[in-house]
DNA sequence: TAGTATCTACTAAATCCTTAGTATTGTCAA
DNA sequence: TTGACAATACTAAGGATTTAGTAGATACTA
């Protein structure tokens, strides 16, 4: 069964999930990303939404609906990002790196972790390339 | 005047303007970055709801209209970076850059560009607080 | 038990995005 | 000058996205 693409706020969504693990609906609401007010039934309707298209479950918590993700982080974003790179960047990885950090004024351990993820890649690469 | 953001398809058209230069609706048609086939009038379409939204600009050449960009790279991704930052990554660019670098298996000459951007990111840093 | 608060289910409307058809205009060749 | 071709202008439809209202169920409370 082939899963569409989640939306721009479905997105959201998913990243509230992924980040502070199964969350009702009121739950969400309270810290969508964008900081947007949205009303209840608004969110409420999302989530349905999304568990149609298989984004996510969810277990009954007394009244309350429990919420979880049924998609990972990596199933999601990697095709995202691929995209992203091939229609915008032109497949030019650097660019959107450079891109990514231009807007974002950074501290010295982002810096650091962000050097850590790059020597990572470098790691595994030499391993299929020795 | 405030700008909305392109959708999707916007994106890539602008993306070939950028890379390629002012083009006509036959050239961008032939060159769009996902690959898949179009109608013409699809593209043309396209390409006048962005003149009316301010994103492109248009001279005569003989019968044809040659489109070229009204906002810079920077000015477009800048702000759609920081989004995607904040919505989807919540606000860790290191999880980004590890997302973008993770589907793209890179190349030796790929790694040494994003060395450098990284670096140039690191001196501007220093720049600022010394 | 009557009232209030909370939650889900269902419905629907506004907007945007993508797609493309039809009509019209203009150019060039035979 | 007529026909073929190429381009734009205009129109529209289908679908996705976002938003939220109304109704109904359930539980707590005075």
């Amino acid at each position: 069964m082939k899963r569409p693409r989640p939306s721009e706020l479905e997105l959201q969504i998913l990243s509230v999930l992924w980040e502070q693990g199964p969350a009702t609906v009121r739950a969400i609401r309270e810290v969508l990303p964008d900081g947007k007010s949205r009303a209840y039934t608004t969110v409420l309707t999302l989530v349905q939404i999304m568990e149609k298209k298989g984004f996510v479950g969810h277990t009954a918590q007394g009244q309350a609906h429990v919420y979880h993700p049924l998609v990972t982080r990596r199933q999601v974003l990697r095709p995202m990002m691929r995209d992203l790179l091939k229609n915008v960047f032109r497949g030019n990885p650097a660019q959107a790196v450079q891109c990514l950090l231009d807007g974002s004024r950074l501290g010295e351990d982002e810096l650091a972790q962000i050097r850590q993820v790059l020597r990572d890649a470098e790691d595994k690469k030499r391993e299929k390339n020795p």
